[in-house]
DNA sequence: GGATGTGAACTATTTCACAGCC
DNA sequence: GGCTGTGAAATAGTTCACATCC
């Protein structure tokens, strides 16, 4: 088996995934490692670097052929990925993941919302059937859901998560402002809106302050 | 100047930052390295070089002084940082945000959301004015308002962002599934959930088939 | 004894720079 | 000529390991 990918360089095919669906909807057939860079906010080199642990192949006169960098993207990260999922809290950050996912073109399925607050459960909200929590572990039984979003306030998240990783699931999406402890075959990601709320305020104020130049001259 | 921290270290400062906070709280007044490495997810060097780089002390025998650790933090996190924001976009992400915000702990002050739809603007949310999205400008030469929370539909992110650069915005947490492009003097973070969602399952994907062992065995 | 503080070693990641190809 | 693919160099970040201090 080939070496795990870096992290970071798994987050910047990401990018080049999405940006390249765009340019390839917009009827863009090639595309270059610099042009791709500049699209993407980084170097051309890094770029082809990217792509070249990715598995991918360009050609030096035409550059990358977008449709199959794409089927090459995919491939590396998504083939065999989950993509049924699961929120835990209808709450408003619960509500517009829901809202986000029922857009036709998602990759993600949401196949249910779980609440403890009895005045949302049993209706389905935008589709999405709602159930009270207890019913969770019946849920996962039967469905082998594995990944989940977890929506809730921080003091309920910690038992929440040890429901869910007892119940199969094996990657979390934490907007929970705590760090849950999981076993370690358990991917957890944290979405911590206050901090990158703190880490934006904190690099704004360190970037200099500079003349406001005509925002044509950016790119 | 000391030469900046590097962005690794400063996430993990304020992931520290929070911990101790939780901490001081319970009533602890001393931490070792070890044990906030346990906290934090990291190791116990790492913990001691992160807080070396940020100027802090410990003692041999005692370990660190919470207080003067969580000063020193605050100091170099959120000395001068700006603490008023808006939300553009009062969808259920801005909604969720200003929910959250409102808790009585927060650090950040919302001092306003704007919305396209007048169904939502001239009453608060929350006690949250909600303007519409023509009286920004206005608002942000009146406020000097430095940090924007961008919570619009990607075909229209660009243009707002623009607006708010244009505005004397110097940071934006952004929603919106583009990358926007942004003066060199914005600092722009981007909170992509289905990016990060994409993310989780890729990991969960990768992680080993483990046994599952009891959830009693992990920390 | 048991911590911290830190140079030094190590590892990971990015960038350079250029050979080879279209 | 211009672009990709990629060793090699450079840089960034993490971990080790031990002198030092409480």
């Amino acid at each position: 088996m080939k070496p795990a990918l870096p992290i970071p360089t798994v987050e910047r095919l990401f990018v080049y995934h999405k940006v390249l669906t765009n340019l390839l909807i917009e009827g863009t057939t090639h595309v270059f490692s610099y042009d791709l860079a500049n699209r993407a906010r980084n170097t051309a080199a890094q770029v082809r670097r990217d792509l070249m642990s990715a598995g991918c192949v360009g050609s030096s006169g035409k550059g990358y052929d977008i449709r199959s960098l794409l089927d090459r993207l995919s491939e590396v990260l998504e083939h065999g990925a989950s993509r049924q999922v699961i929120v835990i809290g209808l709450g408003n950050i619960g509500k517009g993941l829901i809202s986000y996912f029922s857009s036709p073109n998602n990759e993600f399925s949401i196949l249910a919302a779980f609440d403890r607050d009895t005045r949302k459960t049993g209706k389905p909200f935008q589709e999405c059937p709602c159930f009270p929590i207890a019913d969770l572990e019946p849920f996962l039984e039967k469905n082998k859901v594995e990944l989940a979003v977890l929506a809730v306030p921080g003091p309920v998240a910690q038992v929440l998560s040890d429901r869910l990783v007892m119940g199969g699931v094996r990657g979390i999406l934490n907007f929970a402002p705590v760090r849950l402890a999981v076993p370690k075959w358990v991917h957890v990601e944290d979405n911590h809106i206050t901090m990158m709320l703190k880490k934006v305020s904190y690099l704004a104020k360190l970037s200099p302050d500079q003349v406001k130049e005509s925002l044509t001259t950016v790119g």
